[in-house]
RNA sequence: GGUGGGGUGGCAGAGUGGUCGAAUGCGGCGGUCUUGAAAACCGUUGAGUGUUAAAGCUCCUAGGGUUCGAAUCCCUACCCCACCGCCA
């Protein structure tokens, strides 16, 4: 959420970042609010302070062996008062909060003026798409033909929009995990961390999921209102909630292997084939910790660490900058990765890696003390997919398939393959 | 699943319904002493909101309730600990 403050002393330089969201900004609603709430306030706290002093008094006066009965009846309507003086200004509170809730993160500089992906600029260009010589299959084919995808049976078992991955195929995926893993905590010093899959309501408010995203997540039916995790950001980011570090810890850095699960309400008909589009998948997500002026850097660190591991697999992939339009509800800025796919010859997202700011971490309050000041000071989070790691072996299929159907595997995988340098198509 | 005991400041741990944002100890910070350090001694030390600064207000797991007044009493939820049972 965005700091009030701001709200009370810019408020129309708010309303002019957030107009390059393509979101409005209801001022008026605001400013009626914000005046209400302060004369409430200020009454409710002169109410609060009198009746305070008063049940003090009493309990002088009957300490002393005084008679407390006059001064019963005189606090009589005040009580009255107060009780609903408090009542109107947690209405309005509520009001305001459900208000600044609703309100998505401010843009950074330089992230370009957009409405949509068509109006995300590239920033550059890794690798080269390969020149095949022969009709190139889609993922699905190839895996059916190497015996390893059989989205059949996931209908079976489940229904639309799940996989089951065997034999070589599945250990390819497994690979994927373990090399991002690797390469994270060992080349890139992040901490491993495994987390629950199933988090409470109040991290999902942390993160920002919630209030407003709702009909995205898979909730359990289960009256302590658990939800599945669509990312790990949310109980990894979640791990600084209610806390505050030293500044010497930082920066925190988290490397996380899960599942991930997504309704994918409202994306009906896109992405139906295959495995791009899923209700569960696989992702190495990277989180940082940072303090505020060093999340600008972050971000382009953290990108460039997901960008290694599709260098070290050798696939082609360009990288992005989210128009206003298309960034998310609490990122201030987001780079997407986006890997090449011979099917579908274009260029398709693998990971998207964001600096919020203070966003997440006002609603959560994530803190760390300040060595100078002595202060705490909320931290900035930033976060982004090293990689999805369904994508991944979707890309790795697809780029590396041969004439005959059979799958190489890239070298850097083949450790993890016990040697294997290819998945045979069966005939 | 059953029974009992708990959730208080960074930690430990007091707190007969009234002057408690909360004793005390440890830890942290500052100082005295010392060539330096330790020890000892003195002082200081929660978060938020608000303000030029203050005052004020909120917060003793969370949400309700009783009361002029709640950390303290009642109800509910969540979590923790112990023992018993069950499962592995």
């Amino acid at each position: 959420m965005l700091d009030p403050k701001l709200l009370r002393n810019q408020l129309d330089d708010v309303a002019a970042n957030l107009s390059k969201r393509g979101f409005t900004l209801d001022l008026e609603n605001y400013q009626r609010l914000e005046q209400e709430r302060k004369i409430v306030q200020v009454e409710c706290e002169k109410l609060q302070q009198e009746s305070k002093a008063r049940a003090k008094s009493i309990g002088k006066a009957k300490a002393s062996g005084e008679d407390i009965a006059p001064l019963l009846a005189e606090v009589g309507n005040l009580k009255q008062s107060l009780s609903e003086s408090e009542s109107a200004l947690s209405a309005l509170q509520s009001e305001m909060d459900d208000f600044v809730l609703g309100i998505p993160n401010l843009l950074a500089d330089g992230v370009p003026e957009g409405k949509n992906e068509d109006d995300n600029v590239e920033v550059s260009l890794w690798g080269e798409p390969r020149k095949f010589d022969f009709e190139v299959k889609d993922h699905v084919d190839l895996g059916a033909g190497v015996g390893g995808l059989d989205f059949d049976s996931a209908v079976k078992i489940t229904g639309s929009r799940f996989n089951v991955m065997t034999g070589g195929v599945a250990r390819l995926h497994r690979a994927l995990g373990q090399f991002m893993l690797n390469t994270h905590t060992l080349e890139h010093g992040y901490n491993e961390i495994s987390v629950p899959f199933v988090v409470n309501r109040d991290s999902l408010f942390g993160t920002g999921q919630l209030p407003k995203f709702e009909e995205d997540l898979f909730k359990l039916n289960d009256e302590r209102e658990f939800y599945l995790i669509p990312t790990a950001e949310v109980p990894v980011t979640n791990m600084m909630r209610d806390v505050i570090v030293n500044e010497a810890d930082l920066p925190v850095k988290y490397t996380c292997l899960t599942s991930c699960f997504r309704s994918e309400a409202g994306s009906y008909g896109r992405d139906t084939r295959g495995m791009i589009r899923q209700h569960q998948f696989e992702k190495v997500e990277l989180v940082q910790f940072v303090k505020p002026q060093d999340s600008d850097q972050a971000l382009d660190t953290l990108t460039g660490h997901a960008e290694a591991i599709l260098q070290k697999l050798d696939l082609p992939y360009r990288k992005v900058i989210l128009c206003g339009g298309d960034v998310g509800f609490s990122s201030q800025k987001t780079f997407d990765l986006e890997v090449w796919l011979p099917s579908q010859d274009k260029y398709r997202e693998i990971s998207s890696c964001s600096n919020f700011a203070s966003f997440q971490t006002r609603r959560m309050k994530a803190r760390f003390r300040n060595s100078e000041t002595g202060k705490p000071e909320l931290l900035h989070t930033l976060n982004g997919s090293g990689l999805a790691v369904g994508r991944t072996l979707v890309a790795i299929l697809e780029n590396y398939q041969q004439e005959d159907g059979s799958i190489a595997i890239p070298s850097v995988l083949q450790p993890y393959m016990g040697g294997v340098t290819q998945l045979e198509a069966k005939s």
